[in-house]
DNA sequence: GTGAAAGCGCTAACAC
DNA sequence: GTGTTAGCGCTTTCAC
């Protein structure tokens, strides 16, 4: 920086501004300046200028897994917007385990980011408290919490499973089975399948919980447990669309007509729901979104903004297809 | 860190050192600093570390996309191995666009990451001197070349492709089509399928060429369109599985029995090719593999260990099932 | 095994 | 609009 400096026939400080914020050069003194950069080959050194400025200009977002997931979309929406703001994304993966989200968080707070995206809303202990003493901008996603640490961008997966399975009453089923990872969302879509089957006054069919993360042989698997049960259910409401797709192939091979014999409903609307056959009935999810909505709130929260609202409800939608 | 070292009582140096290199401290003294940290509860800027000792410990990756993408399972591979050499991941998406992998390039640089994971062979000019100057450990992944910029993991599309084609051949089909995207790998594995059929003597089917990246609606369309064709053919090769699986659908639909009407393969081996009616005939790569090999070239590159084998090709595998 | 001095390459704050 | 000064919070080097 000192070589353009001199080469422009200015000091560091002007070299800088002309970088950053330009408008305040005069355009002459800029023009100089910009073609001594280009003359040079000058990198600026962002590692120097954040250690000064004490703005990294990283945002970190911490995902259970992106392979095959649907978080993957959360986290290429919200790369897009930040890369649209000058922000870079930094990518951690907790592997659904909370203390490697501790160790994660720890490293990136030592990397000074300016902001956390974090999945879901249970985290350690230790988690919340480091990141609410340094009041960093934090935003939790995929669900909706009335206490979260800083800031939340998701929707109620309770509500959520809740809605899917009022939905199967309505259409008839009586023997509404469940099934699902471990997982803190599974288990929320669970606990709204079973409160509206109590709402309904209706018998729970039997619950199954898999592994997580979600492969279609654990489907396969799950709907040949769920139909030895006497009497099986004549619905099965999954937690997600990859284990639904697997029941769905698995009743093709047993010769089980869907819907007829078992209804299958999924969660999340992948783009296989609604090319398969028989197109699957499912809750559609709006993974991009919460990541473009979630970058946005914490670039809002970064510029200090303050009047940045807590929860932003992305919501969800009950599609009815062929499959239930 | 000034703190630490007052309360311990000891320079700042020897707490730098109880950090990084724990055994060229004496382990009373080592006790004393720990104890420090904990009490006050310190985080070490690692951005004033990486300015002093001029390494990040950040490395970047640049693929096209990772939203229902095999590149996720590329990235997920490498953030897993460069963690657990405390090292971390900066992600970049290019949207298969050149250009924006330069600026991005260019960004990843001021920041001074110590490697980057570049997606393909075909970077732009500029990409490539940038680079190359820098003397920046470099892995390119996805393919093969005789000539990386710097090292490369990958596998050789062109010859998957043809082995997939002679596997056709072999078969016993007389017509095989070809669709696939614009994109770099699969002009590659369409010019294999080319290759193959050139060597066989055979009379090329038709090709077709789809949008990037790839969707299941994208595969259903092709295969009608190609069918329409007088003879139709008897076989189609596309490029990815995501296509394949879309063109299976389809031909469920229209009634087509696979691959009694018309054979199906795939090429990337996801968990629905084996789970699906019919099971889908693809080629297996190993998008994990490459992005662990890719972490430990780059780390290997960044420690100095100047013997490191430029190409490693981790090899494909024809997956006969089936639809094919 | 430990410490003192000298930066790393920038930007904030203030002056002019 | 531009420059001067004084750091940001560490690590490196060299000494002891």
């Amino acid at each position: 920086m000192e070589d353009v400096a001199r080469l422009a026939g200015v000091s560091m400080v002007t070299v800088s501004r002309a970088l950053n914020t330009p408008d305040k050069v005069a355009p002459a003194t800029r023009a100089r300046i910009e073609a001594a950069v280009q003359r040079i080959g000058y990198v600026p050194n962002l590692l120097a200028g954040s250690l000064a400025s004490n703005r990294s200009r990283i945002v970190a977002a911490l995902v259970p897994t992106i392979a095959n997931s649907i978080f993957s979309e959360t986290v290429e929406g919200m790369s897009e917007v930040l890369t649209r703001h000058g922000y870079q994304l930094l990518l951690g993966q907790t592997g659904y385990d909370e203390s490697v989200e501790e160790a994660l968080v720890a490293t990136f707070l030592g990397r000074r980011v300016d902001g956390i995206l974090l999945t879901g809303i249970g985290h350690s202990r230790d988690t919340r408290l480091q990141l609410m003493r340094r009041r960093l901008p934090v935003v939790e996603t995929w669900d909706l919490t009335p206490s979260p640490i800083d800031r939340i961008v998701g929707f109620s997966n309770r509500e959520a499973g809740e809605a899917m399975t009022r939905h199967l009453i309505e259409r008839g089923y009586r023997r509404i089975a469940f099934a699902g990872g471990a997982d803190e969302r599974s288990e929320s879509r669970r606990a709204g399948w079973l409160a509206a089957l109590e709402a309904a006054s209706a018998v729970p069919g039997p619950s199954l919980t898999v592994a997580t993360p979600s492969r279609v042989a654990a489907g396969r698997e799950a709907i040949d447990e769920l139909m030895r049960h006497d009497p099986p259910p004549d619905a099965v409401f999954f937690s997600n669309d990859v284990l639904a797709i697997g029941a769905l192939l698995q009743c093709e091979r047993r010769g089980w007509p869907v819907p007829r014999q078992v209804a299958i409903a999924g969660f999340t609307d992948t783009e296989l729901a609604s090319e398969f056959n028989p197109s699957l009935t499912t809750v559609h999810v709006r993974g991009r979104a919460i990541g473009e909505r979630a970058a946005e709130v914490l670039l809002a929260r970064i510029d200090g903004r303050g009047n940045v609202q807590t929860t932003i409800d992305v919501g969800y939608e009950i599609v009815a297809r062929d499959s239930a």
